[in-house]
DNA sequence: TAGACATTCCAG
DNA sequence: CATCGCTGGAATGTCTA
């Protein structure tokens, strides 16, 4: 196959339509990953028989799956590793199907592995029918529909429809599921799922578009973060209460800030504050939008009902007072919740409405942002605001009670309370002594009298949670009344720490503490987003490396995307990772849950502030890399930017933001580093290391500048270096470091990196050979697949072309380029990580060589491979390497 | 001693 | 059938230059 720079085009466009969008399109990976394969084999071996199809194989095959996938990338088809979708394949290849599989694939085309030996043999795609698992007869086509969004760029109807005649017309709306007979649903695009209803009766179909045959439906496959992590993640987040919490109270910020960035912060603290919140919220929408043919006598006020997902582990999200009365908690499992149900009592379970509920909010803060008393409403969550008075002398009480008329009207019978205050604690307190739907305010000058306080305990204190109640010492029975005359300001920082005591002090004498306040007085600058993340700690169960690296590059669309959105880049990321603790069980008693686990994480600076998914994903993996968490044990995901700064602000020309900082451009070479200043050089551990780097890299030299070198490679291989994911830096100076000699790290954190690097190398060599589970062919490079073996090869061969006496010119061209090929393949492959790893190998290799000696022609000539050459072959992939820096890289060059 | 990073806690 | 255990921010502890 020819190395063609246009053979990989069309992979272009797709990233370039998918790139920015929410998720990316994993289709592009493993086709790319099959061509690659497909280059791989013998001219004579290939044909183009299986163009257009896309074939998944279910189960166990004669021949095998492996063989399977060979022989379909061998003659231009596409091999699917999972099913995201049943229309993701245009055929499914089984020997036999379980009665659960002939239903769920009864309207595809399941042939039997003979159908593809057979259409190879011929040299032309046969009809499948005769080959058809389920029997063959008057099965109706596959949707031409999902057919056609499946593969844009490829054929595939005419392939198909030249085959099967009988691909109708009548077809081209067919939705995939079955079971959505009534034609009035609405076009609820996505993927169609069973809502099962968390009610007690077994009736089901509650949800809003009635199914007449429910069962069928359940047929669906959910997807798993495993199988398709990118629907996974959609689907969770459609569901996940705290995913939209989290979600709904950034947009009401970022719609403040939007707001108001240009009116000036307060210079004094606003004197009557009014805290205002809906009562069990979601529990309240739930039962006003019920179904009320199967609720037709369900009394709010006296029935308990609770608002949850199902009826086992499933999270109580809200529950009404009567439930509440009954010892019925928020977030309490439904199975316990249940139980504490008095003979003769059943609660009611509702399912969530998060539409209903952000209508309703909507309407909230319309009514607040109306109301002309107010200076500012600041957004607290989705059903929770602070409105800060103008002036002091209106009627609170007859004002907080027309805003409640307002809201119960606006939002069909939502109540809401309403606490009053000099300061955001007081009309706190006071909005507990509000609810249920009422109004309190607290008065009393200059705080309200003991009997205010009598009505609470410490754990009532905004900031005062679990974790401080027990620092307290069981505290928590007593009153804020007597704790207010017994502790000491001294007394409860000693205890809680310096801040939290602080706070709880104020707190005590009704008073806001500095940190509370600035959301009074500056709030755009409190609101301003510093930090982008995204946590999944709920359905993660992994099997394969692959399988996580998939997923990673998920949450780096995800994060970059939300960055994108909030016009912010991001200096910082970190990766944390829960592992099942040891002695957990493997699997929990909350299904899908993470259970009992151990949490640890890593940050990576980015040097060039970024907001790239590929430069985010890249980070990632590597980050995944060193953390060495067993795929199997990975219990949870998250992925946290820090350092962010506005997207305008990272110029590329911004001095001293870049990596080397020294380095400004192409004129300004090396300054020697005892010159370098040290206030030009910004704090960052890319900054000082690559400071620490190229001193020990230049101080041998002798006779540097008799030799011509060209100018540009001057920063040859630390502009390499630099370019590198931050992990790998970090390994690759710790590689140099040890080998000088130098000893920067300490002893008890030496051995636990080392046990750390044991476990990584393991964890690589697990998903080198394959026992993870991968099903990626092998690399080769000079006849030899095993990684290690390579690293050794192209070690001894930088050792030999540059070892001489000065009469080396380095590497032959020959040799570079098989080794080009190996890091092309390597990166196609979807094993970035190896190939940065040997690229840095050579440059870590170089750079000791030409610390011992000073070969210097060989040396120049192997920086002029490196960064002119290696580099343009790690950064050809838009999600394997960095743009950004490559630009930098580029630029300098 | 400042700062970077890891970890913990809290809230809704 | 399950079930959807998020996420931003502050504070504190620890290590290093």
């Amino acid at each position: 196959m020819p190395d063609s720079p246009g053979k990989d085009s069309d992979t272009r466009e797709d990233d370039n339509v998918s790139h920015g969008g929410y998720f990316h399109n994993k289709r592009v990976k493993q086709r790319a990953q099959d061509r690659a394969l497909q280059a791989q084999m013998p001219a004579g071996s290939t044909s183009r028989v299986l163009s257009g199809c896309t074939v998944y194989v279910n189960g166990h095959t004669d021949p095998p799956r492996l063989a399977l996938h060979d022989l379909v990338v061998r003659h231009g088809g596409v091999f699917l590793h999972y099913l995201s979708s049943k229309g993701a394949a245009t055929h499914i290849v089984a020997e036999h199907l379980p009665p659960r599989k002939r239903v769920e694939f009864r309207n595809c085309k399941v042939v039997s592995p003979r159908w593809l030996l057979d259409s190879v043999q011929q040299g032309r795609q046969l009809p499948w029918a005769p080959y058809s698992v389920l029997g063959g007869s008057a099965l109706s086509a596959f949707p031409v529909t999902s057919v056609a969004s499946a593969e844009g760029s490829t054929p595939t109807l005419a392939a198909e429809s030249s085959n099967t005649p009988t691909v109708a017309a009548e077809h081209t709306n067919t939705p995939t599921v079955p079971s959505v007979s009534a034609p009035t649903v609405a076009a609820g695009n996505s993927i169609t799922r069973t809502v099962a209803s968390p009610t007690v009766p077994a009736t089901r179909a509650d949800a809003p578009s009635t199914r007449a045959d429910a069962p069928a439906a359940r047929a669906e496959t959910f997807p798993t973060v495993a199988s398709d992590p990118e629907a996974f993640l959609r689907s969770y987040f459609e569901h996940s209460r705290l995913h939209k919490l989290s979600e709904w109270k950034a947009r009401l910020r970022q719609e403040f800030v939007r707001a108001h960035s240009a009116e000036p912060p307060l210079t004094a603290p606003p004197t009557r504050v009014l805290h205002i919140d809906f009562d069990c919220f979601f529990a309240t929408v739930a039962f006003l939008h019920r179904d009320k043919r199967r609720f037709p006598s369900l009394d709010f006020a006296r029935d308990p009902v609770a608002v949850c997902h199902g009826r086992g582990s499933s999270d109580v999200a809200s529950c009404n007072y009567a439930a509440r009365a009954l010892g019925v908690r928020n977030g309490m499992w439904a199975a316990s919740a249940q139980r504490r149900m008095p003979a003769g009592t059943t609660l009611t379970l509702l399912p969530y409405d998060f539409a209903a509920i952000e209508a309703a909010s909507a309407a909230f803060y319309a009514v607040l942002r109306g109301c002309p008393d107010f200076r500012w409403v600041l957004p607290v969550s989705i059903d929770e605001a602070v409105c800060v008075l103008r002036g002091e002398g209106e009627d609170e009480i007859a004002l907080a009670q027309q805003l409640r008329r307002e809201i119960r009207e606006r939002t069909g019978g939502c109540t809401a309370s309403v606490g009053i205050g000099a300061s955001l604690v007081l009309a706190r307190l006071a909005l507990r002594l509000a609810k249920p739907d009422g109004v309190y305010a607290a008065g009393g000058d200059p705080s309200p009298p003991d009997s205010f306080w009598e009505q609470f305990g410490v754990r009532d204190l905004p900031g005062v949670g679990g974790a401080a109640v027990a620092k307290l010492g069981g505290a928590d029975t007593a009153t804020l009344s007597t704790l207010r005359h017994s502790t000491t300001l001294p007394s409860l920082q000693t205890q809680l720490g310096n801040k939290l005591g602080g706070k709880v002090w104020a707190a005590l004498h009704g008073q806001d503490d500095r940190e509370s306040q600035r959301m009074l007085l500056d709030p755009c600058a409190v609101f301003d987003r510093k930090s982008v993340a995204v946590d999944i700690n709920w359905g993660i169960r992994f099997a394969t490396v692959p399988q996580v690296d998939a997923f990673l590059d998920v949450c780096a669309g995800y994060v970059a995307n939300k960055l994108r959105e909030c016009g912010k880049r991001a200096g910082n990321v970190t990766l944390k990772l829960h592992r099942r603790a040891a002695g957990a069980p493997v699997e929990p008693p909350k299904y899908l849950g993470m259970g009992r686990c151990d949490a640890v994480s890593q940050a990576a600076g980015l040097g060039v502030p970024s907001g790239d998914v590929g430069v985010l994903a890249t980070e990632l993996k590597a980050l995944f890399r060193a953390l060495a968490v067993p795929v199997r044990e990975l219990r949870g995901v998250a992925v946290h930017l820090a350092k962010l700064c506005g997207d305008q602000e990272v110029g590329p020309r911004t001095p001293g933001q870049w990596l080397g900082k020294g380095r400004v451009g192409a004129g300004a070479l090396p300054a020697p580093v005892s010159t370098t200043p040290k206030a030009t050089t910004p704090k960052g551990s890319a900054g000082t290391s690559a400071e620490r780097y190229r001193r020990l890299r230049v101080s041998p030299v002798k006779d540097r500048a008799a030799v011509p070198r060209p100018a540009a490679s001057d920063p040859g291989v630390a502009a390499f270096l630099e370019a590198l994911p931050s992990q790998l830096q970090r390994e690759v100076r710790r590689d140099l470091a040890g080998a000088i000699g130098e000893s920067g790290v300490g002893r008890g954190r030496l051995r636990a990196e080392m046990q750390r690097r044991a476990e990584a190398a393991r964890a690589v060599n697990a998903h080198l050979t394959g026992s993870g589970g991968t099903l990626l062919a092998p690399v080769r490079f000079q006849g030899e697949a095993s990684f290690k073996r390579v690293c050794r090869t192209v070690e001894a061969w930088v050792a030999a072309t540059c070892s001489g006496n000065g009469a080396s010119d380095g590497p032959h061209e020959r040799d570079v380029l098989v080794f080009l090929r190996y890091v092309e393949k390597l990166c196609v492959g979807d094993r970035v990580h190896l190939a940065l790893r040997v690229a840095s190998l050579v440059s870590t290799a170089l750079a000791l060589r030409e610390t011992s000696c000073g070969d210097t022609r060989a040396y120049a000539e192997w920086e002029h491979i490196l960064v002119r050459r290696v580099l343009p072959v790690l950064n050809r992939n838009r999600l394997t390497f960095q743009t950004e820096r490559k630009l930098d890289v580029e630029w300098e060059v």
